[in-house]
DNA sequence: TGGCATACTAAGGAATCCTTAGCTTTACGG
DNA sequence: CCGTAAAGCTAAGGATTCCTTAGTATGCCA
């Protein structure tokens, strides 16, 4: 009945752009699969939150920054998704950019 | 002696710049002036971490995004902090720049 | 010197999470 | 239509983490 959480619901869209399933999301990420579908259920229902390593991990086999999944301003969130596939140097070339304006 | 975790890092730098006491600070997220200090102490000190509604409100008074306080990438951690203070206009150009390189 | 602000911490009651053990729904194949 | 397997989902309680309490240590300066 409750609403959901702007984790639970960048985390689930993430998972749902990468095509798994709770259960093998959670199994990537490196949680016991007996366990693994629960607990993402509960992330995307937002009934709890992971702890920040269990986030890292499971950012980093949704192929998005883990900052990503705390951002609640969609274009500041999309942005941040954009910038995780960026290279090194165009991140520098927008620090300098947003620097001096 | 444990290693400071990304978000005790990133509170304490966020902190310090905005120049505030650990209790000033927990006072203006509305955290109890009795158990404001001891509290933000053990975020920063990466004893605890606070449940995501504290946090969104921490980083409200700290003039920065939260997701900047978890993310690990200093380079994207920069960006992010600096995206928090564009405009609507300027990131909607980023996201379109971003999109069509 | 005393008083005050700041940073910090142990301990335990309070709150939240993780695991277990399922149930329900959806999607096929026969 | 029915069986079944996968996916989504959930209550309950033991396990873990957090919040509150109560206090120490340090530095500053009136």
């Amino acid at each position: 009945m409750e609403e959901r959480s702007v984790f639970a619901r960048r985390l689930r869209a993430a998972r749902e752009a990468r095509g798994v399933s709770q259960k093998q999301l959670g199994i990537l990420a490196g949680i016991d699969q007996f366990v693994a579908s629960a607990r993402i259920n509960q992330y995307e229902r937002s009934k709890h939150v992971p702890d920040l390593h269990t986030a890292q991990r499971l950012a980093a086999e949704l192929n998005v920054p883990v900052s990503y999944l705390y951002e609640p301003d969609d274009d500041l969130a999309q942005l941040i998704r954009l910038l995780g596939a960026c290279s090194r140097d165009q991140r520098h070339q927008l620090i300098a950019q947003l620097q001096t304006p």
